[in-house]
DNA sequence: GTTAAATTGCCAAAATAATTTACAATGCAA
DNA sequence: TTGCATTGTAAATTATTTTGGCAATTTAAC
């Protein structure tokens, strides 16, 4: 049951995957203190990862650093960024603009990463018409024709749970290939939808689990 | 090096622990639509996860189902409450309030699952007095006293980047056990506190990895 | 130049972790 | 009492991480 290992020789465990932009974030900072050169050996002090798991991740994709010397930052920077395919802008939507959707829609973190807000989508339109700056807001019903014009390729999702699941097959049947989705539901989408949760109170229901055991007394 | 083996029989993998808040989601969710029974093959109908798993990650806590008949939701639910400790209140405070800890604090997720926020950070005092409510911000330099005297034990984190870690190292020493950090930073804790951390860049990063590929046309 | 120190990339092996398979045991309903 | 459904779990399998080692290479010191 080895199926899609014709697409990549070796395939990249999907934990390394998510490692690299951590790499990247911090690879980013040294660069803007203006250090050039760091070792497999530094970098995991700083992010507390030991360093032939560093070497182990990169080299799933290649070859980096120098013998003897470490990785040049800017370089690898510029390959792990192109790997991941941030080495350009991607246009996303959201939808739903209540509470949770106007703080996304106000996240100034998106765009400096080349995360491109170019739509929203709200059923009570007229409430939020305002200030949105370029963004104006659509019906829901537009959405499959806005995704297909503008060539959007990653919807964001901030609708009330028991509407996201519908907002997610429609988003999916409008042909786009990755959802951020942060209502709280265990969402369903076809297999080649790529899919992330932002999900805080599962974070915190899974933390409690390890706190309940030092906090006894209590 | 098996150390701490010796407090429980068989150490739980935190994968587990991390499915265990998904699962009482699915269970409440059926409960309020009167559902009594599932099946390990029904509940994994709804997760996209394999019965087997299901089984396997309850049998790590105890024996919760009837072989021929499933499992008994309200029960399952219960247990599952207790073993991830939110069968109880916890007391929260939030670090920040700008938009993200505005919007953070007018989430309405939190409290009917139990995480209260009873107090708030920022150094900007007077500028945040008003519409919060019962809470008052304070200053952080009484994150310390505050955090004592509520007993306290989870702290959010909505700082901007460059405060980050300074404000976890004083939630550290104040004597929290859990941080749910929006930061995004590789942020560093002993190994005593849980650490959970929700970064929508990040996700948004291993999501472009997998969509570069389907979207060569682009 | 030559040498010594540092560090990568890679391999193979071992260890650890997570998932899946398979089935005996049990409970329920007819 | 029979047959079906379903659990719980041991065992097998698969995946991931860690480890140890080392040739190759680079830099810097001599």
């Amino acid at each position: 049951m080895q199926n899609n290992k014709t697409i990549t020789q070796v395939e990249v465990p999907e934990v390394v995957v998510q490692r690299l932009p951590i790499y990247v974030r911090i690879l980013s900072q040294l660069l803007e203190s203006h250090i050039e050169i760091i070792s497999s050996h530094q970098l995991g002090e700083l992010l507390q990862i030991t360093p032939a798991q560093i070497r182990k991740d990169l080299s799933y994709f290649g070859r980096f650093g120098k013998q003897g010397r470490g990785y040049n930052i800017q370089f690898l920077l510029d390959e792990l960024r192109q790997i991941l395919g941030i080495d350009r802008a991607w246009k996303a939507c959201l939808i739903g603009l209540g509470r949770l959707g106007r703080a996304i829609i106000n996240y100034p973190g998106f765009s400096p990463e080349g995360f491109e807000i170019v739509a929203a989508f709200d059923n009570n339109v007229a409430q939020y018409n305002s200030n949105l700056g370029t963004i104006t807001v659509q019906s829901m019903d537009e959405i499959a024709r806005t995704v297909k014009e503008k060539n959007i390729s990653i919807g964001i999702v901030a609708v009330p749970s028991n509407q996201a699941q519908s907002v997610i097959d429609t988003l999916v049947e409008s042909g786009i290939t990755g959802i951020l989705n942060y209502a709280p539901i265990a969402p369903f989408a076809p297999k080649h939808i790529v899919m992330r949760n932002i999900d805080p109170v599962l974070s915190l229901q899974s933390m409690t689990f390890y706190m309940k055991e030092n906090d006894e007394i209590n």
